[in-house]
DNA sequence: CGTACAATCTCCAGCGACTAGAGGTTCAAG
DNA sequence: CTTGAACCTCTAGTCGCTGGAGATTGTACG
């Protein structure tokens, strides 16, 4: 296999080119080598890597984390329960959000529900939007 | 009700200084009078309006469909079908997001399952990161 | 009235994870 | 050898704040 140009690793992981080299500048992937015109050449390892990383972002994993669960893939030796801690802590995560996203909807819904498709000036949506007290619920911030 | 400090409001509303003063910079809260030495003072109509703010923040509208929805609320002779639509359309949007992070959270379930808790060379979390394929769900990119 | 000090002021930078554009260079096909 | 797509670097913008520096103002107390 033959060395790729940055737009073939583009098209070969589909992660778009100056994606591709933020993450070269944040160190997530290695500076590969370059031609004698200064482009970059990748090879398997760096398709792999970067495979990796976009399935994590997928996941919905931070930067941050992906740096250690790479670090930690590349020493197969070790005991797996760091990566196993992170992936919870991700869950966690991700259940909160479902958790506070899911009284936004019902509230949202309510909202709609109540509106009598009038004026403004006694539209239940304004009125709620103006008053916490006529929600149903308590919500923190979400995000 | 005597004018408020910006401390004041901030107390009074739960919304940081700076984020007032960030509110005043984008043009979502109007500029309010200034004593001698140049310091704000705001009025019960910043109070309200300053909670709406909030309240739809909480409800994790965008900055620009608070503007909407403050001008809308400004005119209540005016139909409320466009608040309606604003807050569907924010309906819709909650709706696909808890979707994906369901699936996300499943994804993510499944991964701590499989995990023996032995080494990182025979991890389940990590080779499933190294390879979409071995995913249970199609899930695009969160957020 | 003077002083101390908390609160306020403006301006600027940073967060996270990219994305887009300007302006210039290199590669590869024909 | 020419053309033009792809590449290069650098900078700035996105969203909704948040924090800090360094200067000024308001207010309570003696």
């Amino acid at each position: 296999m033959t060395d790729l140009s940055i737009g073939e690793l583009s098209r070969r992981v589909a992660v778009k080119v100056p994606t591709i080299r933020y993450y070269e500048q944040i160190g997530l992937l290695p500076a590969p080598p370059r031609t004698e015109g200064r482009q970059r050449r990748y090879g398997a390892g760096d398709v792999s890597r970067l495979s990796f990383i976009r399935h994590a972002r997928e996941l919905g994993f931070e930067v941050e984390a992906i740096r250690e669960l790479l670090s930690l893939s590349a020493r197969p030796e070790q005991p797996c329960e760091p990566a196993d801690r992170i992936v919870l802590r991700h869950l966690e995560g991700v259940e909160r959000r479902i958790a506070q996203l899911a009284l936004l909807r019902s509230e949202l819904r309510h909202m709609l529900e109540d509106c009598r498709h009038g004026q403004v000036g006694e539209c239940r949506i304004i009125q709620v939007l103006a008053d916490h007290d006529q929600c149903r619920h308590e919500h923190g911030r979400v995000e």
